[in-house]
DNA sequence: CTATTACATCGACATACGTGAGTGTTATTG
DNA sequence: CAATAACACTCACGTATGTCGATGTAATAG
């Protein structure tokens, strides 16, 4: 989960001279920061946060007309965030009837928590 | 790190009935959402999220001049996230003559971290 | 069929973001 | 002092974001 590289050694030298050797940085990492990133943006708002949080703590899915009155915005802004989850992949939802459950997919942050930690 | 909420039990019922109980929101998780969100946030750019990679993984303080061939961008650019990731507390700098050596703040990862696993 | 409900999507707006070129600042070299 | 080097900051630009009101779209109720 981490690269693998060698930085030069640390230390003042006259100026002229380069201070460091440049660094090959490995493309395995890139594409897994990517994905990181993707997701860690996705998280990067409150309100997407505290979705992801309520979702997570009921194993069931949890319809969308009970996340509404959690949050002083409006729904159509809550159905804004909720694309932003689905889109990075966090999130999936179920249509039954008029209803929209939604749930955390399982694994979906575990590749972050594990960088993370 | 997660919320104390009811939710209304999940199931069918007429149009013209509330769908689910109005839920109260625990103001205490808002100001860890906040928080973690505003981490998060800055971890949400690729490059920022492998800048902290490479920090995190030299124990040490890194020369900015070691970082700036790792990526394709402009050392402006570089300083501009490293900027973003002094803002959201998630790493410090030290001067030492024409140097400036970045690292990670202890910790600072840990409330997001705990909360993704 | 009509009305209503739950949710998604569209359009618009102000703000924030990522980026690079250029400039400023500070420290070191000669 | 003048030149240079490392880094931060300013300005500018195109794009993305968060937000809401309005509209669209299914499904259910009567």
């Amino acid at each position: 989960m981490s690269i693998d590289l060698e930085l030069a050694p640390k230390q003042k030298r006259a100026a002229g001279e380069r201070c460091c050797e440049p660094v090959v940085y490995p493309d395995v990492q890139r594409d897994h920061a990517i994905r990181m990133a993707e997701v860690a943006k996705a998280l990067g708002d409150p309100i997407r946060l505290q979705l992801v949080d309520v979702l997570r703590k009921h194993a069931g899915k949890v319809c969308v007309c009970e996340l509404v009155p959690l949050f002083d915005i409006s729904q159509s802004t809550l159905s804004h965030h909720l694309k932003k989850l689905r889109d990075a992949g966090i999130v999936d939802s179920e249509r039954q009837g008029l209803w929209a459950y939604y749930y955390v997919i399982p694994d979906a942050l575990k590749e972050l928590s594990a960088w993370l930690s």
